[in-house]
DNA sequence: GCCCCAGTTAACTATCTGGTTAACTATTTG
DNA sequence: CAAATAGTTAACCAGATAGTTAACTGGGGC
């Protein structure tokens, strides 16, 4: 598996021709490797060896690096829910009215996990080991997302309103609004067979995306008829 | 792997002593055993000897019953769609007024992927694969099951009535209500670890359920305040 | 000018794994 | 009852797999 040099950072010293050694883009090249092999294949599926090929790098250092192939799956879980906490803190939910910010959420889950398949397959095979890792991993531990907390303002702020429903819980909306992206998403492929409909076109997207909003939105809402599903309420 | 006699069938015909070989109850150990490793491994963590020694059968045995591990897992999948299509056959939906039938659904549904965790965990691993042991399945193609046909009867009746809203789509009704349950018990071992709150728990399970039901039924009736959550209505 | 060590390499290995061979046995059939 | 068939068994195998060994290399510090 030789490197191709032509593609390797060419920085330079001073006088030297040198290239080579960068540790840091050699960690982050077998994390890469890493995610999209266990993505697509789960922890047992996933073959060491694929990931070195891919990563361009010498099986040798997935260990240097990582440890073991069960340490490496946990280090791409870390990932995985660094990037997905990162794009959530990038949200400014609070300074939306609360029926905008649920719909935001909406909004940006369903995208999330469309623009990140990886994070769906990821977490799927978590939970085939009932979370054994996640659970010994203190960094995950401390990365909770701001989105439960915030939700849970949000939900107040519609109740003094009087907007939403007094009986609004954050954290099982939360869940459902996951819930009802994720599914679709997840299970894409048997659901378009068994069903015999293509659930991937433009159009089908479309039309879930639609129902989930009205769907969230009805359930939070007191009046539905005052949150007609097109328009976006302030 | 030696089988206890004492175990097998002891039927014995006119004047024999003879006991052993019964085909059926062979491969139905088999399945059993395979069932229960695709579903706590996933296909490629499924180990074909645990299989054997689990059936308590000869390792060649499962491949001149179903020829190898990737048909022996197609057979697993069979099976657990040919086990949901049996229970939902059972639901007599369309002898329930609209509102009824739905939260009956709500409920079944719900019951049937917390008794039969297996279904779900063999679901999340063919949508790994984007279902190709699914697609090559006539048999489980020519298995549709009667519940989205219901559920459309059961919509146009409720439109009729009045007490459902017109924009209701069957099929994304379906997915969603199917969405809510799925996700979070597929998710319940990651979901409680990030949450760091055991959503095991028979009062998680409750609030998650009548959660579910007004979410559903708030997303179809027209006005909501006529469904309160605890009424069942007729 | 040389030493040290993080980083890198190829070759190796012990074990596991899905699948096969071929012999054997109970049951059915003619 | 003999031959064919269906069912079962232990032993075997080749390739794959996670993980290891030990040697090497380039550059920063002295």
């Amino acid at each position: 598996m030789p490197r191709d040099s032509t593609t390797r950072k060419v920085v330079r010293k001073t006088p030297a021709p040198a290239f080579v050694r960068d540790a840091d883009a050699s960690r982050a090249r077998i994390l890469d490797a890493a995610t999209a092999e266990f993505a697509a294949f789960g922890l047992a599926g996933a073959r060491v060896d694929r990931i070195a090929v891919a990563a361009d790098a010498n099986k040798r250092m997935l260990y240097y690096y990582f440890g073991n192939k069960e340490a490496l799956f946990l280090a791409v879980l870390e990932g995985a829910y660094a990037r997905i906490r990162a794009a959530e803190g990038e949200l400014r939910l609070l300074d939306l009215g609360p029926d905008l910010a649920v719909r935001r959420l909406v909004e940006f889950t369903w995208d999330y996990y469309l623009a990140h398949p990886e994070f769906i397959t990821l977490l799927n095979n978590e939970n085939l080991y009932h979370a054994k890792h996640l659970k010994q991993s203190a960094r995950i531990r401390a990365m909770n997302s701001p989105l439960i907390a915030n939700l849970r303002t949000i939900v107040r702020r519609g109740n003094e309103a009087g907007i939403f429903h007094a009986s609004a819980d954050a954290l099982e909306l939360y869940v459902s609004i996951a819930a009802l992206s994720y599914f679709y998403l997840s299970n894409i492929a048997t659901l378009s067979t068994v069903f015999a409909r293509d659930l991937t076109t433009p159009s089908a997207r479309r039309k879930r995306v639609a129902h989930m909003q009205h769907m969230v939105m009805a359930s939070l809402v007191v009046r539905e008829s005052d949150v007609p599903r097109s328009r976006k309420a302030t």
